[in-house]
RNA sequence: GUGAAUGUAGCUCAGUUGGCAGAGCACCAGGUUGUGGCCCUGGGGGCCGAGGGUUCAAGCCCCUUCAUUCACCCCA
């Protein structure tokens, strides 16, 4: 009762699953790498007025998620939600981003919302990012979702599906939600949830993604973005998906896919699975035009997308623990022997040639010492026992076959 | 923020109507006096989440509290 416990929706990672974690990471800086992103990386920190001004002060993230806390001087500083802003604000400050040429940038660590912990939620979870700016072409959205396809292909991950959709632009995103709030007045919408009976005037998006059964039934027939998008966001859908068909990407058309986050335009897409609990999303994105702006910055496009490390990680068959080269077993149990001390000297000789491996510190019987390397999977046992003490050898036993034999320690100077 | 379930050994979990605290795995030792994996035997380990109540007697029943998990919601 007295040891301090873990705060609530916070993880610690031992080995086994960090391993997983090391193993995204390296296959995300391999693929990125390939489609020449580089990493960048960003404080956990920043003020609270850039995941406002970015993500959207009606957001549920920014609303009621948020880890916002004034600090000693008074600033209001918010551990980051998501990367995208923080990337933008970096990107902006060191004067990186010009329009009409692409930066590729990619990020990962911890994120933080203060949402009920749940299979695939937590409060501090890891995202990695990858953001294009700078390029409003269609082909730019295509290549950072094929650059998303190839990473999750690299994990081996199967059974994903990719959903995309286009919501339109500042010019023409208000006829449709005109047209939407139009529909849902219309119709007997004291039958819609509460939330949505307010988000059809605040931000009838929202609705549409509703999973409340009787909103979903409403919303069937409302009408589709489709049809109220300017020619621009046509033409650059279009483009998009004429190209991800030349690429042999297999999608499905989802109309009403609306992400979370305020600042999406035109092309969003999510990846999700069946597999993770009640959440579904392992990734998500899309083309954020005009956000850069926003915050600032020159007047430059960007396509981006998030993938959630903890839920790929319930995907991922687990990396197996590798096998230590060696496990240094000390079986003489006399007193006052140098032994123990011989054998830490000898471990370091091994390691230093680049084998890994550990050392006993405390001698114990040949049968316990060989069942410990048995279970450690250790390739072979390095034994120091009297015999090899008083003759200045080790016997070097191969857990593979059983064979061994005997080198002279002083050999390995 | 709302709802439900669960807290017993290091881990995964049994525990009957209230009657001596259990198993598997892991760890240690022995069976084999210096040789692992399989098998057998033994051993160490527990404030039964915490606090209060009922009772001759509580892991079990009642109340409170904390924690965890799942779901709603939201999203990666």
């Amino acid at each position: 009762m007295s040891a301090i416990q873990k705060i609530k929706g916070f993880a610690d990672l031992f080995p086994e699953d960090a391993r997983s974690f090391t193993h995204m990471e390296a296959q995300a800086r391999e693929v990125f790498g390939r489609f020449g992103f580089g990493e960048l990386r960003t404080p956990v920190l920043e003020r609270t007025e850039l995941f406002a001004k970015g993500i959207g002060e009606d957001t549920d993230v920014v609303g009621k998620e948020m880890y916002t806390f004034t600090d000693r001087g008074d600033r209001s500083l918010t551990l980051r939600p998501e990367a995208t802003a923080g990337v933008l604000r970096a990107a902006i400050e060191a004067g990186s981003i010009e329009p009409g040429r692409a930066t590729r940038l990619y990020t990962f660590g911890p994120m933080f919302r203060y949402e009920r912990p749940q299979k695939g939620r937590m409060r501090q979870f890891h995202q990695i990012n990858a953001e294009l700016l700078g390029s409003p072409e269609p082909q730019a959205d295509v290549e950072v979702i094929l650059m998303l396809e190839d990473f999750l292909k690299s994990l081996g991950i199967a059974e994903l599906s990719f959903e995309l959709n286009s919501l339109g632009c500042r010019e023409c995103r208000p006829d449709y939600r005109a047209a939407l709030t139009k529909y849902f007045e219309a119709l007997d919408h004291e039958k819609l949830c509460e939330d949505c009976r307010r988000r059809m005037h605040t931000n009838p998006l929202r609705v549409l993604d509703c999973k409340v059964p009787a909103c979903k039934a409403l919303v069937a027939d409302a009408p589709e973005i489709g049809q109220h998008t300017c020619a621009g966001c046509r033409d650059h859908f279009a483009a998009v998906l004429a190209l991800v068909d030349k690429a042999g990407l297999k999608y499905t058309l989802n109309p009403r896919l609306v992400r979370g986050l305020d600042y999406y335009q035109r092309t969003t897409f999510e990846v999700t699975s069946g597999a993770i609990g009640s959440q579904t999303a392992v990734a998500g994105g899309g083309r954020y035009d005009g956000l850069v702006k926003l915050l600032g910055g020159p007047d430059a496009p960007g396509v981006g997308f998030a993938c959630g490390m903890e839920r790929l990680a319930m995907l991922m068959e687990k990396p197996e623990a590798p096998r230590p080269d060696f496990f240094l077993a000390v079986t003489d149990t006399r007193e006052g022997t140098d032994a123990v001390n011989t054998a830490i000297l000898l471990a370091h000789k091994l390691r230093q040639r680049g084998m890994t491996g550990e050392c006993d510190y405390a001698p114990g019987s040949m049968k316990s010492r060989l069942r410990h390397a048995g279970r450690i999977k250790a390739k072979k046992c390095y034994i120091i026992g009297a015999d090899e003490l008083d003759s200045g050898q080790v016997t070097v036993k191969d857990m593979e076959d059983g064979e061994q034999l005997k080198l002279d320690i002083a050999a390995f100077d």
